[in-house]
DNA sequence: CTAATACTTAAGTAAATACTTGACTATGTA
DNA sequence: TACATAGTCAAGTATTTACTTAAGTATTAG
């Protein structure tokens, strides 16, 4: 099971700002590398280097048609990253509701 | 609006597998931080430093009583990941919706 | 063909991160 | 009282990360 490995990369990309923004521009639809570069205030070669990022951790997909490299969502991050987090709320869902049970014995 | 600021620091502390098994133990319910050092290879002051970054990040919450720290788990990091996370989700399921009318409607 | 566009690649740098060590401070225990 | 336990604090170090610069390679447009 590599997961843990992935699920480190999901959260390690989600954790910068500039990448958390790309995200953002591509949940509306795809954009170009440079386009997306645009609007950020620093170079193309830092912002491919984000995008590898993204790509690596599943949030991500990128395609060249040409010589424009045109970058869209991809799911499977996401998925990682909320079964991670679900699994841990219902466990301690599960811890509390086995508290309130003992609680009311007690009463 | 520190929300950014805040959503960088969960995702970060989420994006260590040490952290990560921090937040697991922890789910089963509160431990000390020497308990939650013992399985851990790394000295104690190293694991409370994680531990300060996972508080930093919402996910954790400690009380000293005593000489013990007791470290248990807090909503507040959870809620912003996934909150963050859902808000993506329903952007691009907007979007694929708009793309499946669009068509429907060339059909 | 030529020139601009859209990246790619490699290498370097500054700052942040994940640790360590060691010395110290409380707080329980024998 | 003395000793062990549980944690705190400050520094230092090694690795990783977030960039930069600069020189290249395709691809498309004029």
């Amino acid at each position: 099971m590599r997961t843990a490995h992935d699920i480190t990369r999901v959260f390690n990309a989600l954790g910068d700002p500039t990448r958390r923004a790309i995200v953002e521009r591509v949940s509306n639809g795809p954009l170009s590398v440079s386009d997306l570069a645009k609007p950020l205030k620093m170079t193309l070669a830092a912002v491919v280097q984000h995008i590898q990022v993204l790509e690596a951790g599943g949030l991500v997909r990128t395609k060249k048609a040409g010589r424009v490299r045109t970058c869209s969502l991809q799911t499977k991050g996401f998925d990682l990253a909320s079964e991670w987090i679900a699994d841990r709320k219902s466990l301690w869902e599960r811890r509390l509701d086995r508290l309130g049970a003992m609680l009311d014995e007690e009463s």
